[in-house]
DNA sequence: CGGGTTTGACCAGCGC
DNA sequence: GCGCTGGTCAAACCCG
């Protein structure tokens, strides 16, 4: 079984244990819980589905959409960075024809925004969120789904701007507590990783600020090296990505084995981890001098199997289109063992799993039976907390605690329309992250299919760049 | 030679 | 204030 879970959390330390509260039970995660744990054959059921139709309808005609997914979805890169989520794409916001009308994304780049939202900011505005929407109440399972609703207010806040509620997915990568970095009204475009700040802008914000980046440069603000602000990145948003590691065919004798994404990455640290036998490794992006994005690979303590990755931080430029952009990262690439046997399990189903979680509880570790793939976004969300706790008896049942959305919207679908109308919307965004930056102004989205700019073909197929050559479709993917 | 990794040292945040 | 811990630096080295 494939999960994504979703989280906000204050302060994440690294540690992946965090996130699968979420599927095991918590104060504030039985609405997951209940998902995952308690409501298998139902998940399983959905997912199995969705995985199905979805992967038939996003990505058969769309191998730039497919590629980038199956950089996300088995390849285990980092779209999550940059690339939208095609699962978590706004049915409603995404524009079909690719002129990138949608007032969500515009909103994005024209809203100057602060980055901490009080907790009272937080709570009125999930309240917002229920009696404005409540779209997903499951009477089955007795449980709301409107978290990813509540992220898109909460969202919505910083954006001065409500996209259009009706999609259950539209908020669920939105989450950009400092999407104002990429302003192009911000006073200064933190680029050096130096004096960068934290930010979980993703996705869709993240092509629009690469935009911003590349026309608005001059902006770039190089700060000097050793600057001691970035020593200890306690609001730094993070999103967790947890993997089954790939087999360490190819991997160093003293490296671990960082699965490929299209990003370049160079090492720059190792660390032992008090409490895991396992070092901590320490990668930026090297495509660009000014990035500030960075990642943290390493094996759950208590399943080596799984890998943790934590990325900070957002890439301030498009991806690498150049090959040797990803040179370095050859050497750390995963074999074609990729396709082995968790591997191909995580492509069965997919679970979307958004939901807060109350730092430094007891922690629990991936399980690689329930959990293979889970995605955490974190935000700082101390007032959250704050607010939590003083609630903690009214929200834990209802407020906090969200069942995955799109577990329940998927439901929802199964009730009220047909599986074809449901992956009908989903087809609409077939425009793909990578059409959005060619939308952005890097090529004519008409085009992008034909010219491929990214040779993400070559990359897939096998061609002579041993960074993503070493890819074996798995078993899932074959179904295309 | 240019890119990567390795690894010890340094530094800052945090808890006591 | 001190020690622990984690994040980063940078020199040395490796690899294609």
């Amino acid at each position: 079984m494939c999960s994504i879970f979703v989280q906000i959390m204050e302060s994440y330390q690294g540690d992946l244990t965090d996130i699968v509260r979420a599927s095991s039970g918590g104060a504030y995660s039985s609405m997951a819980s209940s998902t995952i744990t308690s409501s298998p054959s139902q998940a399983g059921t959905n997912n199995h589905f969705f995985h199905h139709h979805y992967w038939q309808q996003h990505f058969s005609s769309d191998p730039i959409n497919f590629s980038s997914f199956m950089e996300g979805g088995t390849n285990f890169g980092d779209p999550f960075s940059n690339m939208r989520d095609p699962i978590l794409y706004d049915l409603d916001i995404m524009p079909s024809s690719g002129n990138n009308s949608s007032p969500y994304f515009n909103n994005t780049t024209t809203t100057t925004t602060t980055t901490t939202t009080s907790s009272a900011e937080i709570i009125s505005t999930s309240c917002g969120a229920l009696e404005d929407a409540a779209p997903c109440y499951d009477a089955n399972t007795n449980t709301s789904t409107v978290f990813g609703h509540k992220i898109l207010e909460d969202d919505s806040i910083m954006r001065s701007s409500r996209p259009n509620t009706k999609n259950i997915f539209s908020n669920m990568i939105q989450i950009s507590p400092n999407a104002a970095k990429y302003n192009s009204t911000s006073p200064v475009m933190e680029a050096s990783p130096r004096a960068i700040q934290p930010s979980a802008v993703v996705s869709g914000n993240m092509i629009n600020a690469t935009k911003d980046f590349l026309v608005d440069n001059t902006k770039v603000q190089i700060s000097s090296p050793r600057n001691p602000g970035l020593k200890r990145r306690k609001n730094q948003a993070k999103r967790v990505v947890c993997i089954p590691a790939p087999a360490a065919a190819n991997s160093r004798q003293t490296g671990e084995v960082v699965p490929s994404d299209l990003w370049a990455w160079r090492k720059y640290g190792q660390k032992p981890i008090k409490g895991s036998p396992y070092p901590r490794g320490y990668y930026r992006c090297s495509s660009s001098k000014v990035c500030s994005a960075r990642k943290q690979v390493e094996r759950s303590r208590t399943d080596p199997n799984m890998l943790v990755i934590t990325y900070t931080s957002e890439h301030n430029h498009p991806w690498p289109t150049q090959r040797n952009a990803l040179a370095g990262s050859s050497r750390s690439q995963p074999s074609k063992s990729t396709n082995n046997a968790s591997t191909s399990k995580n492509s069965e189903t997919f679970h979307k799993v958004l939901t807060v979680t109350k730092p430094k509880e007891e922690k629990q570790e991936c399980n690689n039976s329930e959990v293979n793939v889970f995605v955490k976004e974190e935000i700082e969300m101390k007032d959250i907390e704050k607010q939590l706790e003083i609630d903690d008896g009214e929200l834990s049942s209802d407020g906090i605690s969200y069942k995955p959305c799109m577990l329940e919207n998927i439901t929802s679908y199964n009730n009220n329309q047909s599986h074809e109308d449901f992956f009908a919307e989903l087809g609409e965004i077939e425009t793909g992250p990578l059409n959005l930056l060619f939308n952005q102004g890097f090529i004519d989205q008409k085009e992008s299919k034909a010219l491929d700019p990214f040779h993400l073909f070559d990359w897939l197929g096998g061609g002579t760049n041993n960074h993503n050559n070493s890819f074996e479709e798995p078993n899932s993917m074959r179904m295309l």
